[in-house]
DNA sequence: TTTAAAATGATATTGAAAATCAATATTCTA
DNA sequence: TAGAATATTGATTTTCAATATCATTTTAAA
């Protein structure tokens, strides 16, 4: 089994929850998507493959998922949650186009530190972050 | 007039918008008010002094003080878009405990420094930035 | 198998925010 | 300052994502 889809059964076993073919499909399903999908989107590929299934399961599994950091919930300010992969990948933040809405992933070591030490400064022990950088691509730009 | 009063109205004015006794109203209570405060509960405070206003007005307020640059937009997180004064503050980020859910605003301009250069490597032009640090704070350590 | 616990899908509900709309208020023009 | 043009208001409905409910089914361990 792959890495993934196994700490995802170990997370499951350790909690007492049930590994369903529901949630095997789900995350099948959501493991193969490339971008940052939402609940709905995943809900619309997952019926392909199972119209049984229901749409609060697709919600209530990708809870699991974050939960068991096999994904890592985002949000880009548009009034949609939405969800990419985390297990495996490095931490990163966003850089947005407000224009046409593209979305870079990055990550600078300098800016994650000073984070750290500007928490400690306020007497805080910090668990974690959201950075989204927003502006206008090159492509925008030019027009 | 003060500054911050006089500036929402001369964005009323060059908009050819009209400058109301309600948006006076919401205008006033919004700037007395220290933290940040949810449209819901600045309907509260402002129904008080006027009880005939209507909450659609608030929510409608509230945006056009955020296009005016006197209000800024926060959000926690938690379900709730708050906002803050804007007008006349610096620009800060927030430290939020996760557990009290006390918020400290913080700066740092070698961050801000460093994400302007962050985004300019990918061919961005940053227009603005949100970044939440999330973490314990000294009093919910020590429990 | 049996059995207790958890999960499911259909459906209803929530809550924030936005849209609608007839009535009213404001600003501009003359 | 009267009146026209336009914007605003509050009540209400609507939207939409997300969650809650609940009867039925599935799962995993004994
Ligand atoms: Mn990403
Ligand atoms: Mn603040
Ligand atoms: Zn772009
Ligand atoms: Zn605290």
């Amino acid at each position: 089994m792959q890495a993934a889809r196994e700490q995802f059964f170990n997370y499951l076993a350790k909690k007492k929850l049930k590994f369903t073919t529901q949630r095997a499909l789900i995350f099948d399903v959501f493991w193969q998507v490339e971008e940052h999908i939402s609940p709905e989107e995943l809900y619309g590929l997952v019926k392909k493959k199972d119209p049984s299934i229901g749409q609060a399961t697709v919600y209530r599994t990708l809870k699991l998922l974050s939960d068991s950091k096999i994904a890592r919930e985002v949000d880009f300010g548009d009034g949609v949650t939405r969800y990419e992969p985390y297990f495996g990948q490095s931490h990163h933040d966003h850089l947005i186009c407000k224009e046409c809405g593209k979305s870079v992933e990055v990550v600078d070591e300098r800016i994650e530190k000073l984070q750290e030490k500007l928490a400690a400064k306020h007497g805080f022990i910090l668990s974690g972050h959201s950075m989204y950088l927003y502006g206008h691509c090159k492509e925008c730009s030019k027009k």
